[in-house]
DNA sequence: CATTATGGGTAACGGCGTTACCCATGAGAT
DNA sequence: ATCTCATGGGTAACGCCGTTACCCATAATG
């Protein structure tokens, strides 16, 4: 399919391209996003700006590498949190992973939700890798409604719904809204009251279609 | 107190300060937060860039003026939207006033949650108005929980909880995580799931301490 | 009228994303 | 083996940005 030069061409173009995404990881870890510029990540890696407009085509396209390597990250991070067995102590896990992963890594959580690059906006591919971040949380809701401690619904919907709690009450910590000592009762009063909408038990509120 | 020198020096000054303050949110509204340039303003209202620096201290202050400025204009959309005599249908009036503030004006809600410019934090001051926006709130929150519709409980506890579960949502609508056609119904249906932990019912979840 | 303080305009500094230009390098042809 | 030529990367510039040092006109004070 390839020729070898064609092969050893592209091999080094990929060696290339992770140590510019390691290097601008570094950069936005360490000093945040403010320090994400073009020039201190070709200077970081000793090479000229030309290399990542070849390579990335611009900064947007750099930033929606970095995009999908936070997202990859957190799906990484749910996995890892979702080995418990009990379906519903498992969507707990799983949700505080979620807040403890946003406050552990705040960098890549501006990148993800809060455009710390002025202009970007995720392509449709990278929207879709960080849907994948969320297969885990759906899992856990599909087993909460086979195993009957979930009524029915859609696992998918109501995953989304999950999310965009956890989402709102970590948003509005990391913005100041919510005093630290605060924070972290409000986020688990707010999941307990999603969750427990969709209980299987007596009353039939909080459907989704 | 003030001598009359002062007074009009005074006024002339505040009239300069609303009419930088009159382009900057034009600019803002209608090309967007990457139009904020201070040379921009400047050159808007036909005076130099030193004007903007005497007046506010610098971008910083200028954009702390827009928070202030956007969290009003949410304060009075909630006002408008808490006329509604029955407590709960006065509470979802609110809610889907939110978003659809959010929707409307989300040059406004980019500065307000979005971090659009790439270093601001509010002061503590520009959060106290931030808050403030949200009496409305509170205070339907009370009537509910008054008038036996929610259980006992902290008004503004419950008021906060609310808030975050409205922003996750509307926040993930606008990053594009939520498509158009079921965001208005995973809006709907969160706010429903999480007002309905609050209700006086039977059973004692989502209490708030 | 002379002096002095104040406030705003000019023009510069350093840094940003981006790109036009140029040259070295190496593949393919003769 | 030599030549031609396409390609990829470095240099340096352009036009922005936020910010500020400098200068001068204006107006209050003696």
């Amino acid at each position: 399919m390839n020729t070898p030069y064609q092969d050893a061409q592209r091999a080094g173009q990929a060696a290339v391209r992770t140590t510019i995404l390691d290097h601008s990881i570094d950069l936005l870890v360490t000093e945040g996003p403010a320090a994400l510029t073009m020039r201190r990540i070709a200077t970081g890696i000793g090479a000229s700006t030309k290399v990542l407009y070849t390579m990335f085509g611009g900064k947007e396209g750099l930033v929606d590498a970095l995009y999908r390597e936070g997202f990859a990250r957190l799906r990484r991070v749910q996995q890892q949190a979702s080995r418990t067995e009990d379906p519903l102590t498992r969507l707990n896990d799983l949700a505080a992973a979620y807040r403890a992963h946003a406050l552990a890594e705040p960098a890549y959580y501006r990148v993800m939700f809060e455009q710390a690059v002025p202009g970007f906006r995720p392509s449709t591919e990278a929207l879709d890798v960080a849907e994948s971040a969320f297969d885990a949380s759906v899992a856990a809701v599909q087993a909460c409604i086979d195993s009957g401690v979930f009524g029915p619904g859609d696992a998918h919907e109501i995953s989304k719904i999950l999310w965009a709690a956890a989402h709102g009450a970590v948003s509005l910590e990391i913005a100041g809204h919510f005093p630290p000592e605060t924070a972290a009762r409000r986020f688990d009063t707010l999941m307990a009251a999603v969750g427990h909408a969709f209980l299987a038990a007596e009353h039939g509120q909080g459907r989704t279609s």
